[in-house]
DNA sequence: CCCGAAATAGAAACGTGTTTCAATTTCGGT
DNA sequence: ACCGAAATTGAAACACGTTTCTATTTCGGG
């Protein structure tokens, strides 16, 4: 049987190991400034200098900015999504475990505003050449939101996409500035309602 | 009375007609490099040279490139409210008039892709100190929307707010080429059906 | 243990958004 | 017609993402 997606294939020798290390040293700094500073505090030489690793190595790792943010987000959902599993939301019907999760989700996107601002913004101005990992942060929250729902029917599966949609609407509008956090707990309160019940 | 939002309070001086003047053929530059090259071939030296206007001019008028784009498309979008508006849909239903009023929406936008592409991700990567034109983008955007559901309840607004964001969410998903452009419509037919009937 | 290949370091250079500023032009009121 | 204020020009400089290149280091196979 194939390895999983995102597996390494051979064993890990000495050269995976201090690349895989390396890797998540860029990735911890990345982090590091973008709660420091958001977006604009991760500058490329700083992330650099912060992981102990050359300019040239970190873009042979992430090809721009914009997909180490991507990359970064792609890992901070994934945690997300395996907490929310490990802790299944409550609710008796579609619409109370749905915004239970959301809620859960987006307030631990609010412990670090600009750590989300930064990501939510690489993914608002994504180019084609990350196409592929804008669409893997798409599965991910879309997977947290079927979780929640319970069964996997076509509308529920419509429902999800709908609400991974908005879910990522709003959060451009917090991260923007136009609207508070809690507009995005609302938001999807108001639309889980519409959809679901 | 005092003036409506965003017009002048003053008769129209020499001063306010070179300057109206100029601010035109700027956002027509940007039109017209945006429509050659997307995001990217809007720059800010090359819409300068265009408009004949100095690149501190134009910065004058308008505080960043994110800025520059964002007010065009305000002034799209208001267009495309106005002709929308002037033929109104023909259906019997709000699912009909809705999604034939995007699909109308759509094809416009679809017309001119790497102009759509450089304002939707100018609206994306927003920060808050052009929260005022996204937000002014997003009202223009539902009021499309309530307009074609036709009646204003509660429920329709909220509905309403529903679709904008998963036509903004859409539209992000086919400027970064996770989606073919089609798409956007089947999401919104999707999103209105589960939303409105 | 050694060699070639691949990876990394280090530093310079480039492109484009943005800022700055002195000189000049344009405008509106007197 | 003139003056002071505001707007515009033109050009240089800065900031940061990105590219490029050479020397050096590290790794894995023979």
């Amino acid at each position: 049987m194939p390895d999983a997606v995102g597996e390494v294939a051979t064993p890990p020798t000495a050269l995976a190991r201090s690349q895989a290390a390396r890797r998540r040293r860029v990735l911890d700094a990345t982090l590091e400034l973008a709660a420091a500073g958001g977006f604009d505090a991760v500058q490329m030489r700083d992330v650099a200098a912060a992981a102990d690793v050359a300019l040239g190595t970190l873009y042979r790792y992430f090809s721009s900015k914009e997909r180490l943010l991507l990359e970064a987000m792609v890992e901070q959902q994934e945690d997300l999504r395996r907490h929310l599993e490990a802790h299944p939301a409550p609710g008796a019907t579609p619409v109370d475990r749905v915004v239970n999760v959301l809620n859960r989700a987006n307030a631990s996107l609010r412990r670090y505003p600009d750590v989300t601002a930064a990501m939510v913004r690489a993914f608002g101005a994504s180019r084609s050449e990350d196409a592929d990992i804008v669409e893997r942060v798409g599965v991910i929250m879309t997977s947290i939101i079927t979780g929640a729902i319970g069964s996997g029917t076509e509308r529920d599966r419509r429902v999800a996409r709908v609400l991974q949609q908005v879910w990522l609407s709003s959060l451009v509008g917090w991260v923007g500035g136009v609207d508070p956090a809690k507009r995005v707990d609302e938001d999807l309160e108001a639309a889980a309602r519409l959809l679901l019940e």
